[in-house]
Order: C-alpha cells, then structure tokens, then sequence
DNA sequence: GCCTTAGTTCAATTTTTATTGAAACATGTC
DNA sequence: GACATGTTTCAATAAAAATTGAACTAAGGC
C-alpha cells in the first residue's frame, strides 16, 4: 500500500514544463489525481482529463503535452484510456485534421464506468470459484462457522452481479 | 495503470511455502487479492485476510506465517492493517501470550471501512478547493461551460460528503 | 527485576507500475 | 499515390509500492 501519505504531495519534482499551468489548474489536477489514485488510475490520466476538464475550449493533442510537459507516449496511452472509458469525446473541425478533445458531459457516468469496468469481470469471474471452494469446503467437512462465512459470501457474490449493471446505466445524462 | 491482466496471475513463482495451502485456499486466497487489487490493498493484506476467512479456528502469528511463507515482518503489517480497519478481531486465551486472530464477522462493513477511509479525506480536502478554482474561474472570466461544469464539481462533493458517513455505520450486523 | 518469547520497525531490496522517446504506422491532403 | 503530419507502439528506463529480515522493543512468566 501507498506509503501513507506523509505530506501534501505537492508535484514533488517541478515538471520541466509544468509551469505552464495556472494555479488553479494545478490545483485541480492534484485533486483529480488524488481522486484517480483512489479508482486506480495514474496521474498522467488525471492530470490530462483535469486540463480538459478547465480548459474553455477543446484542446489537440500537441497542446496537451506542451502544457503538461509529458511524453507522445504518455499522452497518447491517457487520451486512449480517457476515449475507451467514454470520458472524452473528439471534436472534429472540418479541413483539420488534428482532433481536438473535451470532456463527456457526465463526470459521473464516467466515474460509475471506471468502477463499473473493474468490477464487474472480477466478480463474474469468481462467481465458479466461490462455488468451487464452497463445494470443497462440505465434502472436506469444514465447521459450520466456515461454510456459513463462504456462503454468505456467495450470495454476496450473486447479489453485487445483478445489483451492479443496474448502477447508472451508461447513457445521457449527468 | 496495471499491464491489462494478460494472463490469470497465476501465484507466479511458487513462493517456498505456499504449497501448504490447500487448493481452495489458494483459489480463495486468489479472489480475496483480485478483490483487494481493485481496493487498493497489497497482495499480502489479502492473503492472511483470505487464510484466517477460510480458518475453521483462530490462527496465531506463526501460523499465518507459516502458512503462507512470508516474512515477520509482512505477517505483522498485514495484522496491523486488519486490526486498524477492524477485518479482525483477537481471540485470547487465558495464560496463552500469543494472541490468536479470526475475520470480524461482517465483510461488507469491512469491505465499506476501508472505502470510506480512502475517499472521505479526500472528499474533505478537496472542498476548500474547488472552491477556491471556482472562484478563481469566476474572476479570471473563464466560459460559462467551465463554470458550469467546476460548480457542478463542486456540489458533487458537498453531496457525496453529505452522503458518504451515511453508508453503513460501523456498528454491528452483517 | 531478569530473561524468554512475541511482535514491531524500518532501511535495504525486490517487484510492479508508469513514463519516456524513438521507430513504425496511419491518414488526410494535394 | 507520394508525402508530410499526426498518432500509436513498445522496449528501455524511471518511479512507486510491497516485501524482507535483522535489529529493536514490549510484555509476561518466573
């Protein structure tokens, strides 16, 4: 686990260009970064949809990493991420052939996808094996506290799989 | 972000001792550190929660540590973290000095612990400053779509904070 | 109060994850 | 359809996080 957050981890080694960033969109980034490191994303995801996310109009791919001071790599693998979770959405000009890029409407559709995409694999995946080990646990006669505990665990299991695609269904809305 | 899950992470190198377990409590073992991964809790965490969970009786120190073949010092860790979010709970014994550990009986209290924990320092923080990049907008005459979308952040934190304390009071029941 | 045993701490190390950047690829434009 | 421009890929590298283990501390038992 994350050694536990002594101090305010203020962008701890000035980015060669970061300074491009006003205060307050410094500040927003550290927000959506500390948010994101909750869901599991890395801060280069972040720090880009936060830009987007106080930007007045759509940025392209060039003003991203000039602003950010980050890697074609690194801006391209978070613009991907962003488009594959429908975070944001291309904006095309005609005659131009760079897009340019800006947030979905709904942060919280976003977010609701994000947790959504992790989730819900991991628990249809384990759906077997719970049954698996539940099953192995009464033939190897386990106590009572022990089988009580893995079915309630089951049902859990069963539960969240059919509670879950019920969240937010990922359409309009915000 | 993780290497997108190429393979089932199979136990990759046969730690020296895990051929103690049992096949259903490695498979166990194995959902209980998919889970914790999206909880942002370390393999070894998941582990002993996943060994005392499947434990027809309390099991002490050294017999975690046997178990599953780590170290001291990951065995005590991996208590400490148990005992601060209240996974477990001590059983003692009457002039036995060793303590000896089994799962508190609700998971899903655990389980909303440890995310509330993680997101409501964070929610807290970050009021003060989304109002702060609001503000700061406003003044430096940012579009009407950014405000709208900062100030919607920002009643979005003040709902979730409102909201979040409410999810399960860490009282009893399972 | 000393000594043994149980458990903790933390610097060093290993492991995992994120980022970079240069080469390869794609795609509109003329 | 060749070319320039914009984007992706991925091996190498850097950064962050987890784990180890040995030195240390606490806590009974006698």
């Amino acid at each position: 686990m994350k050694p536990p957050a002594k101090k305010p981890p203020v962008a701890r080694r000035h980015r060669r260009d970061s300074h491009r960033l006003t205060p307050h969109e410094l500040e927003l980034g550290a927000f959506f970064v500390q948010m994101a490191g909750i869901l599991g994303v890395p801060r280069s995801v972040a720090q880009i949809y936060a830009l987007l996310y106080a930007a007045d109009a759509a940025l392209d791919f060039d003003q991203i990493q000039a602003k950010l001071g980050m890697s074609k790599g690194s801006v391209s693998q978070g613009l991907k991420f962003l488009r594959d979770h429908e975070m944001i959405l291309a904006v095309k000009a005609k005659g131009v052939r760079r897009e340019r890029w800006e947030p979905t409407p709904s942060l919280a559709a976003s977010m609701v996808n994000l947790v959504r995409r992790q989730v819900l694999p991991a628990l249809e995946q384990s759906t077997p094996v719970l049954q698996r080990v539940l099953d192995g646990a009464q033939t190897t006669g386990a106590s009572p506290e022990v089988l009580e505990r893995l079915s309630r665990l089951k049902r859990w299991n069963a539960r969240a799989l059919e509670l879950f695609p019920l969240m937010l269904p990922p359409s309009p809305g915000g």
